[in-house]
DNA sequence: CACAATTGGTCACGATTGTAACTGTCATTT
DNA sequence: AAATGACAGTTACAATCGTGACCAATTGTG
């Protein structure tokens, strides 16, 4: 009967691979500020627009309508965030930073930033590789 | 202020491409048998290895033992496998296929092996540094 | 041998998630 | 401008998941 070895399937590998990559990542900044993946996230597009609506957090950041709405509802009584109506439209709010919020953005980046260049520097030669099949394979999977 | 941008960011894209591939491959399985992840994966470690433990299971496909617990239920209530009392230990019980469940697996696996070799056929000649940077990050990150 | 510590597996619980329904607002059609 | 459909965001609900408690069986220690 044919068979096939899970352990070097892509899809399995790729799953897992990503899981630990993000709990490693997130007993970076976890420990500091008690963060979720879909807070930082939040957190993180925030820090790099300033001002977005929930709506384009979720398209920025590939999260559900109802996930940002929940991270965005933490932080905000985390006092990270604020919301402010829109104008335009009456149905969205504009999202920013506090100066908390700002300050833990501040705080964390350079730690992610680290995070990512180490391992970057262990894949030496690899990094360049990983980055351009990176590429390949989310425009494959139509990913962004 | 020192910023980040998320799309660009290891963690966040390994996760979001781990996501969609898993979500593309469940595409392909699923309207024919309507499996979760666990559960294929349960499959898919007893197909290769005939004859396991639920915790043999758990090692070999880096599920929680909950989880294996739960897809092994509900694979049995499918008549998929079936449970056997161990010998040497009593605790344990010996899982197999059924008949049924020999016959998913050889459904499914020619086409978990079409769809991984249509992704490094695409991929063309960068298939091969794909793997090759895989293996260095599942040891960077002791997966397995 | 007794008894404490460990282990395989299940279950109860709380937390997290996605789906669908819902509210209020905007856009379009007439 | 009234009605209809689309849309931003929240909420309710159900499904899924991990943590910890738990049971029965095994292993280790004195």
């Amino acid at each position: 009967m044919a068979k096939l070895q899970l352990e070097r399937f892509l899809p399995y590998r790729l799953n897992r691979l990503a899981s630990a990559v993000s709990q490693d990542f997130r007993s970076i900044y976890g420990p500091h500020h008690d963060l979720t993946i879909p807070e930082w996230r939040v957190l993180a597009t925030l820090g790099q627009f300033e001002e977005l609506s929930a709506k384009e957090i979720g398209r920025h950041s590939s999260m559900h309508k109802t996930k940002v709405s929940r991270a965005v509802r933490t932080l905000e009584e985390r006092r990270w965030l604020k919301r402010r109506g829109s104008e335009q439209d009456r149905r969205e709010e504009i999202l920013t930073l506090t100066a908390d919020g700002q300050r833990a953005y501040r705080d964390i980046v350079p730690k992610a930033a680290a995070f990512e260049r180490r391992i970057l520097d262990d894949l030496g030669t690899q990094a360049e590789p990983l980055l351009t099949v990176l590429e390949r394979l989310e425009h494959i999977f139509r990913v962004r």
